[in-house]
DNA sequence: ACACGGCTTGAGCGATCGTTCAAATTGCTT
DNA sequence: AAGCAATTTGAACGATCGCTCAAGCCGTGT
């Protein structure tokens, strides 16, 4: 009998509990979040989540790892097709976690990143984990980088530059967090894409007069316009 | 009889409890730090901490503001009695917290920038006052910024630029505890490093051809020379 | 039809959580 | 030296914490 309706009653007891654990961690942080939160929130008995996993800390290290296999689907792969131009790509990302966060009313920010500052020097193994959820994050965006051909200094680092926008970004998301509005991140945003035309400049002068073959892929569809550009006046969201 | 001896004993009660709970918060984060923690490692009783503060909650927001009182004398004056160069300064703050980080073997970081990711969303009263402290600590490095004169570009907004580097910091000290090693810290700060050399140039060359004067104020004493540039390459502390 | 293993149920465990309070002590005032 | 308020003491509270386990349910194989 296939089952319907409360859709925390459908797919295996599994998942249900490592959806509502990594919402509930996302939300509110490892510590501040009860086991009997997450048995309400996933509709289980303790039994049944003490028969999935061993204990609270076992499911904090499974559900970073169920962060790193949502990362690629749910992350990037959204903005991959929504937006073509690998520089775009990057600010498109921005946006989504903007997004995600004033749906929110300004809390939560980066699931990874909350948690990294709450639990990474008490459990190493959550930590190592952390870990590789960044060193995924940066690696994609650093293939981004890498298509973005000589419209970055050819000497310029993708992988270095990819961390970079990571630090810009936690760092901005944290701001906002502690503002209680978006205003940080926008300004963070804004200076980040301060940092790429400086870049897109050098790449343009530089390396022999090359003609620079400005926003070289048109692009299908995506007419997302300049929405988060120079967001130096500060919106006020809330 | 005046107190000797072990240190935690000396100073009010009051002054021992903030101390300890600063500390603990910082370390352990909010909510893994119980009160009987903070009751040992301040040497004192449940009903003397119940006498100063009303609850644990309140505790937070007096440390938040016992934090921003130390933040000039502690953080900040060491910084400027240590380096005259304004924009030398705000590599040595760098450094500063990178031996903070360093000593403890890559745990903590900032203190404010650790709670504000576990309390500012369910604690309102705690998320105004790290907003506080991150205002004093920026409105410093602006004050620093502004006295760098034209080295740095006529237009430069210095309170935004001193928000990025608050951006930047935290976001290398968040990446730094999930790699369990201070490279991407070192990282980050090289990279706001390339975005200061692009500042002093575009101020060099800018601004009617004006001699700039490289290093202009010698500075007294202060040899801390190079140490901490083009970091790229990767330390490995630990 | 029956046995069996995987999964769920939910009452309840000991430990720890933040907190209380009556009594004892301390330190200042007179 | 007596009085009194401020402070400290520490046993104990109810609530909640993460977690256990004997019992029952259910789907499957034979």
């Amino acid at each position: 009998m296939s089952v319907q309706g409360d859709p925390a009653r459908e797919a295996g007891t599994r998942q249900r509990i490592l959806r509502a654990a990594f919402q509930l961690f996302h939300e509110q942080g490892y510590h501040a979040t009860g086991v009997a939160t997450i048995l309400r929130e996933a509709g289980v008995n303790p039994g049944s989540l003490y028969h999935a996993f061993p204990g609270k800390e076992t499911l904090l290290e499974q559900v970073l790892e169920y962060a790193l296999g949502i990362l690629g689907p749910v992350v990037m792969e959204p903005v991959e097709a929504a937006t073509a131009d690998p520089v775009d790509r990057v600010f498109a990302l921005m946006e989504q976690y903007r997004d995600g966060m004033a749906r929110a009313g300004c809390h939560m920010g980066c699931p990874i990143g909350n948690l990294a500052l709450e639990v990474s020097d008490s459990h190493p193994a959550a930590r190592e984990l952390i870990h590789r959820n960044f060193a995924a994050w940066t690696a994609r965006v650093q293939g981004w980088l890498e298509a973005a051909g000589d419209r970055l200094p050819r000497s310029l680092d993708r992988g270095r530059l990819a961390r970079f926008i990571l630090t810009v970004m936690e760092g901005g998301l944290l701001q906002a967090r502690a503002a209680g509005n978006l205003a940080p991140f926008d300004e963070a945003v804004a200076q980040l894409r301060d940092v790429f035309r400086g870049l897109e400049a050098e790449a343009g002068t530089r390396s022999g007069g090359r003609r620079r073959p400005r926003r070289r892929v048109p692009a299908a569809g995506t007419a997302r316009g300049r929405r988060m550009a120079d967001a130096t006046s500060a919106r006020e969201d809330r």
